[in-house]
DNA sequence: CATGAATGAGTCTTCATTCAT
DNA sequence: GATGAATGAAGACTCATTCAT
């Protein structure tokens, strides 16, 4: 196999995709069938199993991939800041902002991924998890930089932001306005922070 | 028609909501059957349809019937209180004591109803507005009484509070642990408080 | 059991049988179910039962009332006229005109109720059978008397001429039109009489 | 595709439809489910929905089919008669020739296409119109040869014969003999041409 | 007689998945 | 790899009929 053939291999895993966002987003994961993903994609119906085992896994493809993406995306932008607060703004503003450039896979996300308990336990969990643990990582180094105040649970404190996040971003895609989501970052950061930072708990 | 038969008649109502519940959260909406249902409830399957409409109805039924329930239940209990702080810790405290003191229906709510962009859309959206109303309302009272800070968005700290409420219930949905859902209430508040408390802008 | 009662009874009767008649004329015999004539009829679903052994006995409840009502009707008009050609034509006119004044009653008649074999063969042969058998009469008798020629073969001609008039009645419950079918009648008389050949006609 | 698949393919479609055929004329169309064609055309259920949107399109394709089959055939052996009478005579024949060769496919065209108001109206509508007017123009045609007297209704005239026939057919499909339907051709035209009044037979 | 809640068998249609080409 | 015709299990919903009251 030379690369023209990979490269119209990827191209058609990337166009089952990129369809299959479109309908799950528009009609929902389960209204949506496989054909007319293929058709959207503009494969055979079989092609479909050729690059996802199930309908069901495809979904967990466009899960991981859309993270995996977002996580080595969000590392490099994050770790190059210096402090906390910072970091902190800079990662609700990426996370969001990568929620925000695209309502189809946002609404993927927020809405269509929450339909089982079997998904959210298997395939999200881990990664939910290491977000949490970055999150918790920040807000760490926050502490002994002494940003935030000294008591502060940061696992508890990371779970809460995350939910803040998560929630605004479900919202937006509920929402019948096209507002810019990652703007809501600093307003969310700025909630938080005045109960987190060490300047207000003298 | 006399008592008897209008409790044997609520009696199938309710064991059809009480079946359904179960079913859905043990095995999901969309891999229930109706016959899962009946069978369960000691019904036929065609009366099933004598009551609720439709599957989908039927989860609507579930929202419906257990929102308002709550909704009559804290409105008694919140409003005897005086102080913002202590309706607030209330208002959370009932919330997550009525969520977790049913494992299946919360996990009905936090799961199973998010499955569709229709659904939070059309049936939740109301019910919600009406909660976060009422936490606003808290707010804005709490201001008054100088126990929050003056400049607070009491509509974007609402939002807030009931993603970190939501997200607990979530938590402890999908949590293979059994703790006391309701103990959350106090962190979340501590949590919020220390940046809404007045006390700590001087 | 008294007048009243019975009256009652039979009204209780009439009125599901008109029921039936409305519903099976405007949604056909297959969508009608037993629940929409009895809510037209104002009675319950079960009181349908104590008339009518099912839904298929009242479908043959309506032709066999409809019928030795025209029947009783028919033989009293004609019988009391003396030529041949005149009582054929009396004939075909109430005939027509019987089918004419209650559209959905002919619609039950031309089309719900061919919609079985089974239906045709059993419960409509005999019918057919006497009707054909007074009209062979009505044309033996005008060989008789010289109106039409000797060599008729009466049986024949008989079911040619309950052909036309049926399926006129048929175009008429098609037809947009709200024209006075009786008035086909003397068309198909003309017609069968004279024939089409110009031969015959000098 | 190659030839030979094309005529597999063909061979599906056909087979459903000449399964629906026995199934439709044997137990009615109402009576009649899907897995039964299926079973008899060795097809999965399924497969019958990739050939025919509905059951109720099923049955249209059995009309559309025979029909256009029929008219193509007619158009030929008609037009190559001379005299009108003559092609009265064939096309009459040829009618009943085509119902009276397939009993199954007679009755389904008989009996159970004529079940519904819709169906008459919106699926045969068209068909009988055009047959209507072939047989307008032969009659028209023999009022110019001057073997059809000058004043006569053609399109009236044209009514009634395909009444005679249609109920001929019928007649024969709920006949329990198995006589030679096309037979009648003759008998009904001469029905038609002579007339039964005496007075035009001198 | 009358009711109407309850029944549960019955069926059309859908659609994820397979596999011969 | 790519196709798309074929599969057939699955299930929501209907509705004629019954029967306890």
């Amino acid at each position: 196999m030379d690369t023209a053939e990979r490269i119209e291999l990827n191209n058609k895993r990337e166009r089952i995709l990129q369809a299959a966002i479109h309908a799950f987003s528009s009609q929902g994961f389960y209204r949506t069938r496989i054909t007319d993903i293929a058709r959207a994609a503009k494969v055979a119906d079989g092609t479909v199993y050729l690059y996802f085992e199930s309908k069901e896994q495809l979904l967990a493809a466009i899960f991981n991939e859309s993270m995996s993406c977002f996580m080595d995306w969000s590392r490099g932008e994050i770790f190059e800041l210096e402090g906390a607060e910072d970091q902190l703004r800079r990662l609700l503003s990426l996370h969001l902002e990568s929620i925000g450039k695209d309502r189809e896979l946002a609404t993927v996300f927020q809405v269509e991924m929450r339909h089982s308990v079997r998904f959210l336990r298997e395939t999200s969990r881990a990664e939910l998890r290491e977000y949490l643990s970055g999150l918790q990582r920040i807000l760490d180094q926050g502490k002994e930089e002494g940003a935030f105040r000294e008591d502060l649970d940061t696992w508890f404190a990371a779970k809460c932001i995350f939910a803040l996040v998560d929630e605004a971003a479900t919202n937006w895609v509920l929402s019948d306005k096209d507002y810019a989501l990652e703007e809501s970052a600093d307003s969310i950061v700025d909630f938080v922070l005045q109960g987190m930072s060490s300047t207000h708990s003298r």
